[in-house]
RNA sequence: GCCGGAGUGGCGGAAUCGGCAUUCGCGACCGACUCAAAAUCGGUUGGGCGCAAGCCCGUGUGGGUUCGAGUCCCACCUCCGGCACCA
């Protein structure tokens, strides 16, 4: 046994071959189902780190495991390439971010054929590739023509550090996503996608996707924050136009105390137009000094406000309310106003105990705990469950729920409300001012105002040459070359556009354009994407629940309703997989804890890599990674290695079939049996669960008892065929995992064909019954011994033969016997009183 | 605050339908082989008591249901993740 694997030849071996046989390029095959498993694609960021080791092994063994089970596999593998570490690269090394980008694509390109990934690499595509970003900009076109994209001046979040705009969805607790830096508030005008007009939609067919995490699910419920209840318009003193607001609490309004507008509501301003007192003073500097803050800032201060010294009317108890201006109402949500209900919301109980404002009860529990109407002064917490109604005239007695309904048609028969939905989902903010991305086809034109590039004239092709030096400015912009062009419309002098589109929006399309990665003639052939598509199984890290799958949902629904794809949501199953960790911390470089997939390649071999991943945690929990699991793992091959060959070199040429039968109590036996044990729970374990880890571990148990049977049984004994059939079978159930080796072992074990290209293989079900079982013997619920029966025995003997126990008997001895309770294959267990 | 998830040996984790708690792997200890080491192989390894047979305890805490609970129910504690002046 002192032949070792010789990993590093292996791998180089079987990697050219497969290589140069193209043993896994794909296309249609209309005898078998077919199945699309994609794992998120990676930024060329330089070198691949765990994480995506750990990504691209999940979905290789899927892949991998359905392509053996009879489906057309589409697995591909592409680059998301724009973005900005290859500009920044640029401006630190002056490097070009192109030359950066494809640089890193060869290097990790190569990387992933190391591991032994089993992509069709003749699919592969860049995000930067001007036949890729082509159609990227053809889409922005698409949703342009739809209403779907429109130009706006809003405050945006603004980045300093990475001198752009970034979307709400990459702004994280004030801070830019990729740089942690504070993110500001600016005004500028910018180009937006309509992604609110499909929140409902997007928050509705999450019930489709059954196949997705329950956690994510959640997550973009949340994100998408939707609530219904009623506008309320509210007349103003002296004034034509109300003030309207929106409320989830109809119920509450006779306990409206104030009305607080938004510090930017644009009635702000009017109200004090033209008066100089001090409350016009201070309403002027409140709102100036707000402005100048961030979101961050805003958001943490206390609660702050001014009165207008205007007043409202409550349309529905005839009281006359004061108008104050707040911090915390937010402008970008309802309707920038809000009516105070201060018994009835903690916020404005807050509010009001700050400014002295009245605050009046008006729902009560039903067990009528809280005083009444005025008399709320004492209240310490504002009461914020449903309640009956008091004090509020003639829905005084009504539920809350009852007194909604009512007043919201009320409201709307008298024209002064309506119901309403509102979302806490905000436009999608796609202009960058970078220069690493796909530029935004639009012309602007004095004549015409906003031309869009006509398609023929697809791609703007990003120019080569410009200064990349940050200014807050779009790096194109100083590019006159690029800019100088002439209106599409009228053929005159015009400017075109200089902002990049956010890298997001290539990447939530990407996985359409793998169905057919050269079409010319569109963003992919839209056969290939009904045959392919939706994605069978998704699979990457849970960071992007509310970035890129939400972003993708929303531009296949596009797709959709523009009669291009036949499906309403892109990725059927999704897997979200944990990080890799290492002293209980994300791999990082600032920490220092990085492990390199070089290293552990070069000093174990990728099979190696793969199973301990694999192998060290489920799937969707954290990995904290482990050199001496690694270890462990790499023996682990080792010995199957020795088992195999040693089966291949006792037993060249086995005569006949396996000898036994089932049930005759035989070593061969059991091990066939296990053998076909372990053929189901791997099966079992990867189909249904992702449960890797167990799949694992059951063919460590295998190889273990083959082990001891080729120890225990003598030589001449051992059953040659068997043996031939287990090593054959254990080979094929390693495949997915460590896919060089059993190469390697299959193609010793006398095979011609690939073992990529063989049948899962079945296991026989009379193997896995057993004669004899041993069943648990129970005293109150104790164990108290073991009993072999016959497998089929039934209740009635299983009770006399633990009764008859001696071990049932000693600890029964005495007592009375209550009741037996059988469980047949399991236990018996016997109660005394 | 709201939502989601998780708490099991020295460690990663297993127990898939309410039925032997801790498969498998790591680590540790003992042993075989060896001049020695590496590699490999075998054994032991939750805690306590006991010479032993064996007994008792044990899955975050406290209750409950059940012949039987890591698993189900109630209350709570801790940790992780998401959202958060969203009216």
């Amino acid at each position: 046994m002192e032949d070792r694997y010789d990993f590093r030849a292996v791998e180089a071996k079987w990697q050219g071959r497969w290589e140069a046989s193209g043993l896994y390029s794909r296309g249609h095959d209309p005898s078998r189902p077919k199945f699309y498993c994609l794992e998120m694609f990676p930024y060329p960021s330089g070198n691949l780190h765990m994480g995506h080791v750990r990504n691209y092994s999940i979905g290789d063994v899927v892949a991998r495991f359905y392509t053996m089970n009879g489906y057309n596999v589409l697995h591909p593998m592409g680059w998301d390439a724009f973005g900005l570490p290859a500009e920044n690269a640029a401006i630190q090394r002056g490097v070009h971010p192109a030359d950066w980008t494809y640089a890193n694509i060869a290097t990790m390109r190569s990387q992933l054929k190391g591991l032994g990934m089993s992509y069709d690499w003749g699919r592969e595509f860049a995000t930067c590739d001007p036949e890729y970003y082509r159609w990227t900009q053809w889409l922005f076109l698409l949703l342009y023509r739809r209403g779907l994209a429109y130009r706006k001046k809003a405050p945006v979040n603004w980045c300093p550090s990475c001198t752009t705009v970034l979307a709400n969805e990459q702004v994280i607790d004030g801070a830019c996503w990729r740089c942690k830096s504070q993110v500001e508030k600016r005004d500028l005008e910018q180009w937006f996608f309509r992604i609110t007009a499909y929140a409902d939609r997007l928050l509705r067919d999450l019930e489709l996707l059954g196949g997705w995490p329950e956690k994510v699910r959640v997550m973009q419920q949340n994100w998408i924050g939707r609530s219904e209840g009623v506008e309320i318009t509210f007349p103003v003193e002296a004034r034509r136009e109300g003030i309207t607001v929106f409320t989830t609490r109809a119920d509450t309004v006779f306990g409206v105390t104030a009305l607080v507008l938004a510090p930017e509501h644009p009635l702000v301003e009017e109200l004090i137009a033209g008066r100089g007192d001090e409350l016009a003073v201070q309403v002027r500097a409140f709102a100036r000094r707000l402005a100048d803050l961030g979101e961050r800032e805003r958001t943490e201060m206390e609660k702050e406000g001014v009165p207008t010294g205007a007043y409202a009317v409550n349309p529905l108890s005839g009281e006359r309310v004061p108008i104050w201006v707040a911090n915390y109402v937010l402008m970008e949500y309802g309707t920038g106003a809000v009516m105070v209900v201060p018994a009835h919301d903690q916020r404005d109980l807050e509010f009001a105990r700050k400014y002295g404002l009245p605050v009046k009860v008006v729902v009560r529990p039903a067990d009528a705990s809280l005083p009444e109407g005025p008399a709320g002064d004492g209240l310490q917490e504002a009461f914020e469950d449903d309640g009956v109604l008091v004090n509020s005239g003639p829905y005084s007695g009504l539920s809350s729920a009852a007194a909604r309904e009512q007043i919201a048609r009320d409201v709307t028969a008298r024209g002064i409300g309506r119901k309403a939905v509102n979302y806490r989902l905000r436009d999608w903010l796609i202009s960058r001012q970078r220069y690493w991305g796909a530029p935004i086809p639009v012309v602007y034109c004095d004549a015409c105002g906003i031309v869009p590039v006509p398609e023929e004239r697809l791609p703007v092709l990003l120019p080569r040459q410009v200064d990349f030096t940050p200014t807050g400015g779009s790096p194109l912009a100083r590019n006159e070359d690029f800019v100088r062009t002439d209106c599409p419309s009228c053929g005159r002098p015009a400017r075109r556009e200089t902002d990049t589109m956010d890298t997001f929006m290539c990447s939530s399309w990407y996985y359409f354009r793998f169905a057919s990665p050269r079409c010319e003639t569109a963003p992919f052939d839209r056969d290939e994407v009904a045959y392919w598509l939706p994605v069978d199984q998704y699979i990457g890290g849970v960071e992007h629940a509310v970035l890129h799958l939400l972003y993708s949902r929303f531009f296949t629904k596009v797709l959709y309703d523009a009669g291009l794809v036949p499906f309403v949501e892109p990725f059927t199953n999704l897997l979200t997989q944990g990080m890799v960790t290492l002293g209980g911390a994300a791999m990082s470089k600032s920490r220092g804890n990085i492990v390199s997939p070089d290293d552990i390649v070069r000093r174990y071999g990728a099979d190696t890599a793969r199973l301990f991943i694999l192998f060290a945690a489920p799937p969707e929990k954290d990995l904290e990674w482990s050199d001496q699991g690694v270890e462990g793992c790499h023996r682990f091959l080792q010995r199957v290695w020795r088992l195999v060959t040693g089966i291949v070199r006792d037993f060249a040429a086995p005569v006949g079939g396996w000898g036994g039968a089932a049930g005759d109590g035989t070593a061969g036996t059991a091990l066939r049996r296990a053998l076909h044990r372990t053929i189901k729970k791997v099966g079992d374990d990867i189909r249904e669960r992702f449960n890797f880890n167990t799949a694992i571990s059951a063919v460590m148990e295998l190889v273990n008892e083959a082990y001891r049977y080729r120890e225990s049984v003598p030589r001449q004994e051992q059953d040659g065929a068997l043996l031939r059939e287990l090593a054959e079978k254990l080979t094929l159930l390693l495949a997915p995992f460590a896919p060089h080796l059993a190469e390697e072992l299959w193609e010793m074990l006398g095979h011609r064909e690939s073992v990529h290209l063989q049948a899962w293989p079945a296991y026989d079900p009379a193997a896995l019954v057993a004669e004899r079982i041993t069943i648990v013997l129970q005293v109150d619920g104790k164990v108290r011994g073991r009993l072999e029966v016959e497998a089929d025995a039934p209740r009635e003997r299983l009770e006399e033969a633990a009764l008859a126990h001696e071990r049932v008997r000693a600890f029964t001895r005495g007592r009375e016997i209550a009741q037996v309770v059988v469980v047949p294959g399991r236990l018996v267990n016997v109660v005394t009183r």
